[in-house]
DNA sequence: AGCACGCCGACT
DNA sequence: GTCGGCGTGCTC
């Protein structure tokens, strides 16, 4: 390519002058044939690329760093971002001119653009697949679409005559007219048309007679539009809770201040603080009055919370408790509609939201002048995204606060090891909160030991008995006497959990799938939990054809008949995906509850977080070791999250509560160390575990799958990247052998995994890069590569 | 020589 | 992601 020295030699600079438009400078002046301003982009689509574009002149003021642009790319027209803006081109090449820009101002903040490039670093990404999830589809695909209605205002006053006249010659319009007055002279359009549904039309001949003006207003599709909100004032806070907001107030204030002054200040402490607060300990006042304190420094607050706790309740306590100002305040969650999640996200753009609540992918939001983000719940798997780009929305938060120097605030009552390790070695600064803030102790745990039940039932009880303990039943006996309510917590949906033959001992698998398949008897079928396949449940056996099958194993709805049978006076409900079809039958069920119309409620997963019901007294865990028994290094720290979950459902009013675990491995410590809610305890003895084995904490894992229809081909595509990574595996990296993955085989794909640790993801991060970056694959054979994990399997 | 096909690198 | 260059290999 030749140098552009002159712009003679320069065809793009020859083009611009051969169009005749005004020169921008002199080409004297600028001498090097720079005469436009430069971006430097980022390719939202094809690979990523970064490239540079000329800037035209009429496009110059509303081109800044972060803003969405069109640009040409070969034949074809693509998105791009922003990155940098150059004086005058780099190299010698000749550059495209941008052509459009999308959106009224930049999509992305350097901030935002800057974690980007973190996470794409940090996950093995490409950034553009990054920058593309860090926007909602509904943002990406129609910026800008806000939905509209007509003001309409009645400009002058008719006299009855012409009112008479009207209602000869036009009576639409004179109803027209007469609803505009009885509403005070203002309406809008889609008001009118709820009683007059052709308004539409009926106005114009109104509007150009002059009684009318029109205006274009934009309507938000709040999802809140209907709720009320009753103000909540700031409680008093316990000594701990105060102790806990202090520490935070003075992390805010010394930020603040090394801001305003960067040199000085006091000695700087760890922006992120883990608050390790017991359920019922009062997390959440805590938030909100640090969030209310940031808000009077003129700054604004993040709050992630896991999908689960999203709950209209959960919004009304941050609504009620700002409800002066209850519009500053954007949702962001996947429930919302498109247009719904578009408008909140652009109320957040525009400044107008000061306070933002979401899910995992609100870390995105994009908040100017953050002062604090707070995630709830912090140890909660559902943070992790499970595809590309795999990030941890805690983890992203905490390098978010250190790019927009803002304190971080990880709250939970079982934290995750990582965590806590952090806050051990004074990474982050701990604040924990250890008694509930009506001074109540916490429930009583009663271990069942399942398998002494199993002995005493006999064979034609035990049916319900392996479900329900005798324990549990008296428990349960008691509480519909004295009128209070239970909670019975299984973490499996369907019947019975799997059908095998008795003659050859084979269990009916489904045929994608390496799971056996559930029965689900509402309509007799077994259903693949993973691939969601049904079939009519055979009579004879698959393999052998021999009659003679047998269900076992059971899941909430095999739950709800041994109640049912054992309590036929007791009003129950059961809450899993299977019976939460219809939307609002969750919260509808929920409320009966609440209102005490339900005596028992069976659920899964999504009775385990967050609900708060005064009235129940016991909770029944009918299986504890579903959770310990799967194959993942932190199985044990997950059982111990889930009961002291669960048991912070019990007792939350001004009765004791209780609470059953039935297990068959009553000695294994995540079950003894939570039923004192033993949290240092369990941690300092799984820590242990963790060290000797070095797994996280002390490690990072990166977990490498393989899978495709051929179980030879996807085996031998992970053992040849196996070698690969082998060779100039970075020091101190520990590689395991490929090996089929806890989940054999899943969708008609069969999967193999290959697990590697270190201390130094960078290093490891890098070499994987570079060796996936080198390989080529056979047609349907995918490698996905997950770091810092959350199932490994 | 002339053309179809597939791989691979470049795209500002 | 899409385009086009280039090499391979087959056909006329």
């Amino acid at each position: 390519m030749p140098p552009p020295t002159s712009h003679s030699s320069s065809p793009a600079a020859q083009s611009f002058f051969d169009l005749g438009l005004p020169r921008g400078e002199s080409p004297e002046e600028s001498g090097s044939g720079a005469i436009r301003k430069v971006a430097r982009v980022q390719l939202e689509t094809a690979a990523a690329l970064e490239l540079d574009y000329a800037i035209p002149e009429k496009l110059e003021k509303s081109v800044r760093v972060g803003t969405r642009l069109t640009v040409p790319l070969q034949q074809q027209r693509v998105t791009a971002v922003v990155l940098e803006i150059l004086d005058s081109p780099e190299g010698n090449t000749r550059l495209k001119e941008i052509l459009s820009v999308v959106g009224s101002r930049p999509m992305f903040t350097s901030g935002l653009l800057r974690l980007a490039n973190w996470i794409s670093e940090y996950y093995v990404v490409p950034v553009n697949r990054v920058l593309r999830t860090m926007l909602p589809q509904a943002v990406r695909e129609k910026p800008e679409t806000f939905l509209t209605d007509s003001h309409l205002k009645l400009a002058k006053e008719p006299s009855p005559e012409i009112f008479d006249k009207l209602h000869q010659t036009a009576p639409m319009q004179a109803r027209i007219l007469e609803k505009l007055r009885s509403h005070g002279g203002e309406a809008t359009l889609s008001e009118l048309r709820r009683e007059l549904p052709r308004a539409t039309t009926i106005i114009k001949p109104l509007i150009k007679a002059g009684w009318i003006t029109r205006s274009e207003i934009r309507v938000e599709r709040d999802p809140f539009q209907t709720e009320e909100f009753l103000p909540s004032q700031p409680l008093k806070l316990t000594e701990e809770q105060q102790a806990a907001y202090d520490t935070l107030i003075k992390t805010l204030g010394v930020m603040f201040a090394a801001e305003a002054s960067p040199a000085g200040g006091e000695e700087p402490k760890p922006s992120t603080l883990l608050l390790h607060g017991v359920t019922g300990s009062g997390k959440t006042e805590v938030y909100l009055q640090a969030i209310a304190e940031v808000l009077k420094q003129g700054k604004t607050a993040l709050v992630l919370v896991p999908e689960i706790s999203l709950t209209p309740q959960t919004i009304e306590r941050f609504k009620a408790r700002f409800s002066e100002r209850k519009d500053a305040i954007a949702v962001l969650h996947s429930h919302l509609s498109d247009g719904e999640r578009h408008d909140e996200w652009f109320k957040i753009h525009e400044g107008r939201a000061q306070i933002v609540i979401g899910a995992r992918s609100a870390i995105f939001a994009p908040l100017e002048n953050l002062g604090l983000i707070i995630v709830d719940e912090e140890h909660e798997p559902s943070y992790k995204q499970e595809d590309a780009p795999r990030y941890h929305a805690r983890d992203v938060a905490v390098v978010r606060g250190r790019i927009e120097k803002c304190p971080v605030l990880l709250g939970s009552a079982t934290p995750s090891l990582e965590s806590f390790q952090n806050a051990t070695t004074g990474k982050y600064q701990l604040l924990t909160m250890t008694k509930r803030t009506d001074g109540k102790s916490m429930p009583l745990i009663r271990i069942v030991d399942m398998r002494m039940e199993r002995r005493k039932g006999t064979e034609v009880s035990f049916a319900n008995t392996g479900i329900l303990s005798q324990k549990l039943r008296t428990a349960i006996t008691d509480r519909l006497t004295k009128k209070e309510q239970t909670i019975l917590f299984l973490n499996r949906r369907g019947f019975n959990t799997s059908l095998s033959c008795v003659s050859c001992g084979e269990t009916v698998q489904c045929q994608e799938c390496a799971i056996p398949m559930t029965l689900h008897k509402k309509d007799n079928r077994l259903v693949c939990h993973i691939c969601g396949a049904r079939r009519v449940p055979p009579t004879k056996c698959p393999a052998c054809k021999e009659p003679g099958l047998k269900y076992s194993g059971f899941g909430t709805e095999r739950v709800e008949q041994a109640v049912k049978e054992v309590f036929p006076q007791a009003r129950i409900a059961r809450v899993d995906t299977d019976t939460m079809q219809r939307k609002n039958q969750l919260r509808d069920t929920l409320k009966e509850f609440r209102a005490q119309k339900l005596d028992i409620l069976i659920g899964t997963q999504m009775i385990a977080k967050g609900l708060d019901f005064p009235n129940v007294t016991l909770v029944g865990v009918l299986n504890a070791d579903t959770a310990l028994n799967i194959p993942d290094f932190r199985a044990a720290e997950r059982t111990f999250q889930l009961l002291v979950q669960v048991a912070g459902r019990a007792g939350r009013g001004e009765v004791k509560g209780e609470v059953f675990v039935q297990t068959h491995a009553p000695h294994s410590p995540a079950i003894q160390f939570s039923r004192h809610n033993d949290f240092d305890g369990y941690a300092l003895q799984e820590l242990e575990h963790r060290i000797a084995f070095k797994y996280p904490p002390f490690s990072h894992v990166v977990l490498i799958s393989a899978r495709g229809k051929h179980e030879a081909q996807a085996e031998f595509a992970l053992q040849t990247l196996h070698k690969r990574l082998e060779n100039d595996l970075p020091e101190g990296c520990i590689m395991g052998e490929p090996a089929p993955a806890p989940l054999a085989k899943a969708h008609g794909h069969h999967r193999f995994q290959l697990l590697l640790r270190s201390e130094k993801i960078r290093a490891l991060c890098a070499h994987i890069r570079k060796v996936i970056a080198g390989l080529s694959l056979p047609q349907d054979i995918y490698i996905t590569w997950d770091v810092d994990p959350m199932n490994v399997g």
